[in-house]
DNA sequence: TTCGATTTTGCAAACGTGTGTAATGCCTTC
DNA sequence: GAAGGCATTACACACGTTTGCAAAATCGAA
């Protein structure tokens, strides 16, 4: 059963020459050219041998691997996927292949050491770098820095981790926006149902702009957990709070669904009687009813900018910054229309 | 910056042993012993040391790197990220690693080609075995057989692949079982929101449960190719067919979504007018309204049972089976009341 | 004490590839 | 025709680990 796989060695053989000579005619090595003539030859020997170089000799002879490791979080359902999917296909279009790992948010006990011994098992079998999804809590660079301790290049993205290059969504001005947003149409007692990972601190960047906002017009934040069933988590919070707000803010468009159901069987109408933002700009938010007004997340421009980043590393380059990206607000259905709010607009502001 | 790593032969110098006595030391092998005294020390200076193996040296030298090769396809929107996930999971559950890749379905052309690349890359890095997910196209167990050439043992899953040992979901009796229920409830034209992936051969499963269902019932199946962004597919098809159908099978959740806004658009009811069924059990489907009657698809199921009929191969079995996983039919609003439509039942099945 | 059996250890090769250094061969030029 | 230079190739070692085989050490018993 088990095929005995060709070798430069075998290519050398039947060619009569050494097996660096193979190595070098192979790799197109610039420092030692090789004839024309012969790498012709072994160009077509190790066709006809249909030969297939061994890359985990090659990585384990050069370094270098031409694998990543990719690090995602299991925070948001819907995000999760999309992201990897989309690190897969920019690694790919860069000629990478990605180790993925995934280690759950929710639990902060196992998140650790979750975290920690993935890049252990990433960093032995041979990444040239780790790509890891941040939370934004306070620990975490430090958690990175010992993990990694030195050993590849590091490039985080989602959130900001001071002190590592990487690719942030400045979500704390996406849900100042959305909260601005919802003040300025009139709104006054506005929720805001948060993410809630345990032990990660004092709250997200999500938060910090929701709070910011409401504190900038003097109003009143409230915060409301959201569980990792996101979708039911919303469907449950909004059956607690029923009209004890005007407007929510939801970390995910998942969770709006959610609120979606659960204030409808409490017979309070969207956008009526309560104005609903979401976060994520998933496909199904455009065809909900009402269409979902929500922050677009640009999760294919984060996968590229952090591969780009990372591949300036590999090169040698120094770089230490952190790319922004901003999340635009998508205003659709769910807040009302902006005419008949605006008439209110200059009143609730004062 | 680049830190020299502790290999073995170090612990071995500080300890003035040979380092294969301290391989066997570390890898406890059984063949040969080494004394309960020394195993002490070399885990002492291995942990001072904070030695971590070089899995790629490992893997090189024993031919197994405990990575597997996970092919997942972007066919189903809803479906890549959850089942990747599962597998990530499933797989570190076991102590495995994977390497990741997913290729594109829409697109014929590429597929082929991206199939083989990956598989040939996976290979070439040393994997244990493959993992591919399957679309049950016609040419698919001999595009399989060809990358894969006997080197890795191969599990599929999603769709049959005749020749492989895989978990298949038995999509033909979950879309027969689906249909059977709308045709219980009284519907005689029934349409099909199926996909479409170009040069795939004629149809899945999926549609082949419906066509299946509405001959066996002398009803006229008719179905209609779902696109690549589904949600959205939904809707423009729903706007389309409006009311000629009382009755619409969709092949997810999301282009399900597509079609409750569409429909609404053109002033039909759901379930009223027209009584609409998902595939996928998303997170969501329970939380629109109306609550989506759907068939679930045991995901982590699947990735479980993948994982362990691969690790029984590894392990020099000969396992040549297909699992076969069911879907259940999940009933809730979206076909209406069973009751009001129970007093059609036999009159229709006549 | 000596022998044999057993436990423990060291030696060396192997896995497939890259690469520095030295050697070979060919060509040019005086 | 010899010397020098350059293009091409071969040799040998390195990468870190496993593992078969042989050697050494230990132990028990005669």
């Amino acid at each position: 059963m088990k095929k005995k796989r060709v070798t430069i060695k075998d290519i050398a053989k039947t060619l009569g020459v050494s097996h660096s000579t193979v190595s070098r005619a192979l790799s197109r090595n610039k420092s030692h050219m090789v004839s024309e003539e012969t790498r012709r030859l072994v160009e077509q020997i190790a066709e006809e041998f249909s030969y297939r170089p061994n890359l985990l000799a090659k990585g384990f002879a050069t370094g270098k691997t031409g694998t990543l490791g990719l690090l995602a979080c299991e925070c948001y359902q819907e995000q999760a996927g999309v992201q990897i999917e989309s690190f897969l296909k920019a690694a790919d279009e860069r000629n990478y292949r990605l180790l993925v790992g995934m280690s759950a948010v929710w639990d902060s006990a196992s998140w650790e050491r979750d975290q920690a011994t993935q890049i252990e098992q990433f960093i032995s079998r041979g990444i040239d770098g780790l790509l890891v999804q941040t939370i934004g809590d306070e620990g975490e660079p430090d958690r990175i820095l010992t993990a990694v301790d030195g050993r590849v290049p590091v490039v985080t993205f989602y959130y900001p981790a001071p002190g590592f290059p990487g690719v942030v969504l400045d979500f704390a001005a996406g849900f100042y926006r959305a909260t601005e947003h919802l003040i300025a149409l009139g709104h006054k007692r506005i929720g805001f149902l948060g993410e809630n990972w345990e032990g990660t601190g004092q709250g997200s960047s999500r938060g910090r702009g929701y709070f910011n906002a409401m504190d900038e017009y003097g109003l009143l934040p409230e915060s409301l957990p959201v569980g990792r069933q996101e979708t039911e988590s919303g469907y449950r919070l909004s059956r607690e709070v029923k009209d004890r707000y005007t407007a929510l803010v939801c970390c995910s468009d998942y969770a709006a669904i959610g609120v979606y159901r659960g204030l409808s069987e409490s017979g309070i109408r969207v956008p009526e009687d309560v104005a609903v933002v979401g976060c994520g700009d998933s496909d199904v938010s455009a065809f909900v009813t009402p269409a979902l007004t929500t922050q677009s997340t640009p999760t294919r421009g984060i996968a590229r900018a952090a591969m780009d980043l990372m591949l300036k590393i590999i090169e040698g380059q120094e770089v230490m910054c952190q790319i922004v990206l901003a999340s635009s607000l998508i205003v659709r259905e769910s807040c009302g229309s902006a005419l008949r709010n605006s008439s209110l607009h200059g009143s609730q502001l004062s």
